[in-house]
Parts: structure tokens; sequence; C-alpha cells
DNA sequence: ATACTTGCAAATGATTTGCCAGTGT
DNA sequence: ACACTGGCAAATCATTTGCAAGTAT
């Protein structure tokens, strides 16, 4: 559950090859599972559970959102008091700028997130993870 | 609700201080409001909705947080999943770190959080607000 | 007097859990 | 076979809302 230790990312290439894979690490892949793996590669973008279920019990989903978590394949974060947002790890490997307004968000560059990221950790020594829970705002349009 | 109009914040001196402003803005003080506020005032640090109710209503209380919240009184901000954090907008004008591991929280030296806030500017175009969302991450105890 | 507040109960939304029947390997 | 999963219902947690009764000004 802790997403501390994480795995490192399991490369994401297609839903045969990631069933394949996570076959190959001793997980069974259920309908329900495969659903929701062929879910997140469809996606555009991040998405909610619900918007992964396509139909499947949201208990299910969620078991497995959390377990493909644990193995590397998924991450979450949130948006502003929102649901959580679920993505694969490679397609997400990066932090946010998220408008609590509208829900838009904005992917940073490397180098910002670096700044940020060693900024905070020289002053407070805090280990920054803004790909968890990205940094909020409002975006442009909405700073109107 | 929204908390981007916010009304510049109110000087949070002292508790009959404060009833009293509260009172010319046309805003009543029942015993259930002069509560949360004398919580508010005896808290060490942001506190929970719960730990701010000393036995009133809950539901009250949050209410009562949120009006404080519109006239620029209070705010408020969350740490990693849990349940939001108030306090008075006088001691809490700054932008935080905060662990999701423990829980901790540091404050934001004025330059750090200047210089977050400029670079993610700059790069998307984000007006960020770490006062309400702080940067989540692993405190230096829990980084082992 | 009267509009603002409270307390209580019930509703919400997101997520989790217990449990037993179903199934992938 | 047998441990891992799914479905469904019920439980949690934080927060909100409907209302009738109470009260600050």
């Amino acid at each position: 559950m802790s997403v501390f230790h994480e795995a490192r990312p399991v490369p994401a290439v297609s839903v045969p090859a990631t069933v394949t894979s996570l076959r190959a690490q001793g997980m069974r892949v259920s309908a329900a599972r495969r659903q929701v793996i062929e879910a997140l590669f469809a996606a555009e973008g991040p998405a909610t559970a619900e918007e992964l279920a396509s139909g499947a019990d949201l208990a299910s989903v969620y078991r497995n959102l959390d377990t493909l978590e644990q193995m590397g394949l998924v991450r979450h974060f949130h948006v502003g008091h929102g649901p959580g947002l679920y993505a694969l790890t490679d397609r997400h490997r990066h932090g946010y700028a998220a408008c609590e307004h509208c829900g838009a968000h904005s992917e940073l560059p490397a180098d910002v997130l670096a700044r940020v990221t060693a900024a905070i950790r020289e002053a407070v020594g805090y280990e920054t993870r803004l790909s968890h829970f990205p940094i909020v705002g409002r975006c442009p349009d909405c700073a109107a």
C-alpha cells in the first residue's frame, strides 16, 4: 500500500506484453484485471477508478489498481478535492501542476521538477514526490 | 466556498478582538462559533475539524470553518490522504512541505516558496497556491 | 421579531473490507 | 486441487445537507 517502496517502473509496451510480464511475475490475469489494464492503455490521460471500471465492480477495480501499483505498473495521484487519478507509470513518470478550479493538469518539464525538488530538499530536507501529489493552483485560463 | 476569492487575511489577534471584528461584519457569534474560534487560537498548529470540535457537532464545526474561511480568518489544506487541516490564516500564510508517511509538516521559507512559485509559473503558467495543497513527500526522518 | 444557527439524522462520494462462490494455472 | 480473484453487500471516513427547533441581535 505504501507508495514509497515502488518496484522499478514496469515498461508498459502493450496489453499482451504486459499480461505476459504479469504472468511471469506469478500474477494471475482474470477478465476483470485484463479489463483494467486495457482501460489504462486506452485512456488518454490519468483516469479515475470509475472511468477505468467499464461496468466492472469498483471494489475489484480498486483492488486491481492497488495491486498493479504495488508492482510498479500503475501510479495514482490526486487533484484538488476530487477522486484519485490512475495512470500507467510509464506514461506518468513526471510531476504535475494541477488546476483546482477546472481540473486541468500540465506536465512539469524535468528541469523545473529538478529545480523545485532541489529547492525543497535544501530548505527543509524533504524528499518531494510530485508524481503522487501534484502542485495545485489555478491554470492560466482559470487565473482570471 | 471557492478558496480563490479570499478576503484579505483577517488579523487574528485574540479571541475577543476577533469576536468583535466578526460582529462588526454583521456576523453572529454563537456558543458553537466562539468555541471553534477559541479552539483555533488554542491550537498549536493546523488541526482537523474533529480536533477543533471539542464535543460540538461536527456539522456545525464544518459549517463554521467554512464561513470563517470565506471571511479570510481561516484557511485549510490537506496532507496526504488524511482529513483537512484548519488554521488561522494569520498563522498560516506560508506554504508547506508535508510528509505523507508520518504527517509531519514543515513551513517553507518565503524565498523558497517564491522560487518554486516562479518556476512553476514560468514553466506552465500556473498560479501556485502552496498554502492550500502543500508539497507532499517524505520528511528527513521517514526518508529512511 | 426574524433571519441566522444549531443539533441530529440521513445522504454523499470515495474507497475499503468481509465473505463466499468462482476460476486461472 | 488450491490459492488467488471477483462480485456483492455492508462498513468506513470525511464532509455535506435537510429540517425543525433555538437564539443572537
